[in-house]
DNA sequence: GGCCTGACTTTAG
DNA sequence: GCTAAAGCCAGGC
């Protein structure tokens, strides 16, 4: 039963990715259960109800960069976030080949 | 129920 | 390698 709304399988998502690996906007959007809805996942991102509650910095675009985050210091806070959390960086961008997470459970 | 917005993705030039 | 355009979708008003 899909009781819960697109955004809230998107919330639920964000949460299971594990730290140090980072999930691109499409790629949650599949697991969803829409594989072309990453755009909607951007909305409610910028939207970002519960900001603390989901680590919506582990999600990047499809290619590793960074985009979006209307959070404090922006791209920039987001990337060091990253890097912290042990992300593997190739100049601005996420190293997709060492840290994009496999889901597991779908 | 219809229109607008947007933190996407892909293809073409 | 970069820019532009099109297609797609759900949320909010």
């Amino acid at each position: 039963m899909s009781s819960k709304t697109f955004k809230e399988k998107i919330y639920e998502l964000c949460k299971k990715i594990p730290k140090g690996k980072v999930a691109t906007y499409g790629q949650l959007a599949n697991l969803a259960g829409h594989p072309k809805a990453a755009r909607a996942v951007g909305v409610l991102m910028k939207n970002n109800p519960n900001a603390p509650f989901v680590p919506c910095h582990r999600v990047v675009s499809s290619n590793g960069n960074l985009t979006g985050y209307s959070g404090k210091g922006g791209i920039k806070e987001k990337e060091k976030m990253l890097k912290k959390e042990g992300v593997f960086f190739s100049k601005s961008k996420v190293d997709l080949t060492k840290s994009k997470w496999f889901s597991n459970n779908k």
